[in-house]
DNA sequence: GTCTATATGGCGATAGAC
DNA sequence: GTCTATCGCCATATAGAC
């Protein structure tokens, strides 16, 4: 395999665990079975190894929600299949995940625009369309978020739940999760007891 | 003021714009006037100081949190209010907010069990009592960790989502974000509409 | 392209004076 | 309780041989 191809794929995952300040060249070096040395040969200095990272991890993960939104569903259907295919996409990549979690928290302002503009906004606006055909009463942009925002964080919680009460082993299954968000979002949390409100 | 007290603040700050690795003892030192030896006359290690910080930082939140609980009210007007004081907390001290979101995405293996159980998971199971009596049918894990990531991915994802379309000014205030999530919570997203189901 | 060796400086932590 | 001075180590990055 190309080195330097080797190398961006162990930066990843390390970037992805520690963070940029946690990761020593060392550590990376030591990751690929090579010295210090050669890792600089391939670039120029520590943030450029990051930033070409960030280019690498970020490439062609959204052709697999492309098809979907153009499937022949029901906007409940698709629902369903965008909110299974988001948690399984995550689990499947956890380390994508948490990249994005890292940018977020970084906030970089440039790179900031990069991201939430080039790589999240279109799939957000087919899930905003989505939303307005199945709860036209809602604010939709207020509603995509929530759906992003249970699919997001029953992956982000992971390192935590299992410390937590009730917790089963069920739990981590992305099928078991998705099933309890469409729920919750189909119904809320009263199930069809949804009489008394304001 | 207490000399401990001060630098205890000033690292609440430093750590959750920076993370545990991105902060060094001279950086701290420098940020409170001292020097480092001065901080090592307070704290054994580096270490001990950030556990120290977190519970200094999350004492004054439990106690708000606990005296809902134990209030008289019903079991969804307690949730309502949970919600709005979450959410409200979360927005009135953000560097609260990016405190727990920088020890969840670090995960480092000996703090994640110490703040899970210690700090956290008091909270949690008051939570889960809630639910319990709401929702009986419901698995009752899942549903809680639903509610919290409700709230906080609305907060963490503030600095995206003005670029996302649909975005208004409105959808920055803690308590249009508290009523939308309620009522996705206690209705889903169909308003009283979910009539067809497997 | 990869290595060994090294320059230069910041890191966590400690010793001991005041 | 706070300081200055220092230890030993690890950090980023470079030089030059092969």
């Amino acid at each position: 395999m190309d080195s330097k191809e080797k190398i961006l794929i162990e930066a990843k995952l390390l970037f992805a665990q520690k963070g940029f300040a946690g990761v020593s060249m060392r550590n990376l070096a030591a990751a690929v079975d090579m010295s210090v040395a050669a890792i600089y040969h391939h670039f120029p200095d520590k943030n450029s190894l990051y930033l070409e990272m960030m280019r690498y991890a970020f490439t062609d993960k959204s052709q697999q929600l492309t098809r979907l939104w153009y499937s022949g569903e029901s906007a409940e259907d698709k629902l369903r299949n965008f909110v299974k295919l988001m948690i399984e996409m995550l689990e499947q990549d956890p380390v994508f995940d948490r990249l994005i979690q890292r940018e977020i928290i970084e906030a970089d302002p440039k790179r900031m625009q990069i991201l939430a503009t080039d790589i999240f906004n279109n799939q957000f606006c087919y899930l905003l369309e989505l939303i307005a055909e199945i709860s036209p009463k809602t604010d939709t942009h207020l509603t995509a978020v929530s759906v992003l925002g249970l699919i997001k964080y029953h992956q982000e919680i992971k390192p935590l739940r299992h410390f937590w009460q009730g917790w089963k082993p069920e739990h981590e299954h992305a099928d078991v999760i998705a099933d309890h968000v469409l729920n919750l979002l189909l119904n809320g949390i009263q199930n069809g007891n949804n009489s008394e409100k304001k």
